[in-house]
RNA sequence: GGUCUGGUAGUUCAGUUGGUUAGAAUACCUGCCUGUCACGCAGGGGGUCGCGGGUUCGAGUCCCGUCCAGACCGCCA
């Protein structure tokens, strides 16, 4: 028996008590006459106590013989401290050690195991099983490990069955980059990884799994960002004999039920908004309603003004930034030098102060009187006290722009509290995106997505007006989930590829096996995704899921501790048939 | 593919206008210390200033290239 309790475990009530521990050792502190040994685990830390009168010589010259992380095992006697520690709960005991076995050392580690270590994030990710023993780490592990297992109770109980897909499938164009998996039997044949296990659990829907769900990793040749892996876990779901209303219900249902479990948060019922609305009140389809600062479009209060840039643009729009009009001349230009950056990309910022005497003074006063910036205030919703930004130009960039600006200045203002959850339901999502260079549509969700009823006939006549029914679950300003109803017949379906583009050949090669499907008795279905790592993130007030990744990837895809990817050796290369033309 | 920021001791960083032997904190090592718990005190060791080239009497510092890391844009059905 490697030890009779953890580190976390005895209290004073255990004094008198003969216990065997083991763990690392997080800090030897040597007083000479005296030493004591932090012994940590994952479920705490208990300290042991060797000293010159109680302890053997052979015992303290092995005390102080210990490092930082050595492994050791500790029989002793629980003893009441003689002066205590209320910072942590076994502070009232110590062991007084009786034999201490070392049973592995360890090198002196690169970086310090504590809650605020002295290692930056590119050494903590070469050596991840050291960064693993400190508490944020760890804590978010097990966070993550009770998220899914309520994801898993939940689904159960509402009769979902979780099933495994295949890794190894088929590459498709649409969509994300594959990872791709040459294959030795079949020479110069390549299998896929999943992008989403989206055919897969359209057949099961077919083949009569009714209420399917899995927790399941999904891979995309894509470059990564601080929310953003190449292999991520999805929670994906389907539902048969269903539709919209219902998937929203079950799934609003499981969200709320995790925000009750995990963050002890009841939230009322999840608001719902058009993509359009949200398009045109938040600049985005991921709005964080947690923070108002909607914005105000100002074409028609703006134009016959001798302003030409304004008269000129697509869109006029602005928002107000709470209590903004503190804002110095210095502060405001650097705002406009932030809007300006390459990331941003606005070409410049008007804006308007709101005096706390109801007037105004804008930085275009030479064109507008304060009738004219009244009008602004009201169309902004902006109050005296406030700054109101104003972008303009063409929709599609602007619309992007302000919202990023609205977040930045929101984060500033301390507006996105990780305590507080604002669910919101994004729905009626068109059907297809105009690619701008290609000059081609593609879906914006997936080509299994169908359209809203009667509206498959605009296809031809105007696409991007088509609707589809297809929604997205965002939470605090992030996509942490999305679906859609699904197509269930060959001919829609055929239609749809067609519209992607797809020959007839090219549709049946590549989704043959899906139209055939269809063929033979495919129920109404549809279903959607979490974003696990996402949502497991927010859920724990941050904002990169990589500190909720046990082995994440680096920002150029790269595993910095195993050193993956790496070049494979010629005999593997021939193996697969490949040759490399580097 | 692009923009920006960074790379100096094991680690996190400072390093002025280009100028003596490149510093601090922490970690590490040695000694001391009769209740520590961020222990304390004294001392010590530790540097390819990412790499290559250039300018200069002289480069951690300026210029060019390159590699690595991070954030973002493009991309992510």
């Amino acid at each position: 028996m490697y030890r009779s309790h953890n580190n976390g475990a005895l209290r004073l009530a255990h004094a008198g008590q003969e216990v065997t521990l083991a763990g690392w050792v997080q800090k030897v502190r040597d007083k000479g006459f005296m030493i004591w040994i932090d012994l940590r685990d994952r479920y705490g830390i208990t300290q042991i106590i060797v000293d010159e009168e109680r302890s053997s010589k052979a015992l303290l010259e092995t005390a102080k013989a210990l490092g930082r992380e050595f492994v050791i095992q500790v029989k002793g006697t629980v003893i009441e401290r003689e002066s205590k520690n209320s910072q942590i709960p076994t502070g009232e005991i110590e062991i007084l050690a009786s034999q201490l076995t070392i049973l592995n050392a360890s090198l002196t580690p690169p970086f310090t195991i504590e809650d605020t270590t002295d290692g930056g994030e590119d050494i903590r990710m070469k050596y991840r099983y050291l960064d693993i023993r400190r508490n944020p780490v760890k804590d978010n592990l097990i966070f993550r490990h009770k998220v899914t297992m309520e994801v898993r109770k939940y689904l159960s109980n509402e009769g979902f069955i979780e099933v495994e897909t295949p890794y190894l499938i088929k590459s498709t164009p649409e969509g994300a980059r594959d990872f791709v998996v040459p294959s030795r039997m079949n020479e110069g044949q390549f299998y896929a990884l999943p992008q989403s296990p989206q055919t897969f659990k359209q057949l099961l829907m077919v083949g009569g799994m009714d209420k399917y769900f899995q927790i399941v990793k999904c891979f995309r040749d894509e470059d990564l960002r601080a929310d953003r892996q190449p292999e991520f876990t999805q929670i994906d779901c389907e539902m048969a004999f269903i539709e919209q209303e219902d998937i929203l219900e079950v799934f609003e249902g499981l969200t709320r039920h995790l925000l009750k479990e995990i963050n002890g948060v009841v939230v009322d019922k999840f608001p719902r908004m058009d993509y359009d609305d949200a398009m045109r009140l938040y600049g985005n389809d991921k709005p964080d309603i947690r923070f108002d600062m909607k914005f105000g479009e100002l074409n028609e209060v703006t134009q016959h003004k001798d302003f030409k840039v304004f008269n000129s643009a697509e869109l006029v729009v602005g928002i107000a930034v709470p209590g903004g009009n503190a804002y110095s001349r210095k502060e405001i230009d650097k705002l406009i030098d932030w809007v300006r950056r390459p990331q941003v990309g606005a070409l410049g910022m008007v804006y308007v102060r709101c005096n706390e005497d109801g007037t105004f003074k804008s930085s275009v006063d030479k064109f507008y009187n304060q009738e004219d910036l009244a009008k602004w205030a009201a169309k902004t919703n902006a109050k005296a006290g406030d700054l109101i930004c104003v972008l303009s130009g063409e929709i599609n960039k602007v619309r992007p722009q302000l919202s990023a600006l609205r977040m930045e200045l929101a984060e500033r203002l301390g507006l996105r509290d990780p305590k507080v959850f604002a669910p919101l339901w994004v729905v009626d999502f068109p059907l297809l995106e105009l690619d701008e260079e290609t000059g081609h549509y593609h879906a914006m969700h997936h080509p299994f997505t169908s359209p809203k009823p009667g509206q498959l006939e605009m296809l031809d006549s105007n696409p991007a007006a088509v609707k589809a029914n297809a929604y997205d679950l965002v939470l605090n300003g992030n996509e942490i989930g999305g679906g859609s109803i699904r197509i269930h017949d060959k001919k829609t379906q055929a239609i749809m590829l067609k519209h992607l583009g797809f020959s007839e050949k090219d549709a049946k090669a590549q989704f043959g096996f899906l139209m055939d499907a269809f063929e033979y008795g495919a129920p109404p279905h549809g279903g959607l995704a979490f974003g696990l790592d996402r949502l497991v993130a927010i859920l724990g007030g941050q904002e990169t899921i990589r500190d909720f990744i046990a082995f994440p990837k680096n920002n150029s895809g790269r595993d910095v501790m195993i050193d993956a990817p790496a070049a494979i050796d010629d005999e593997q290369l021939k193996e697969l048939n490949l040759k490399l033309d580097l």
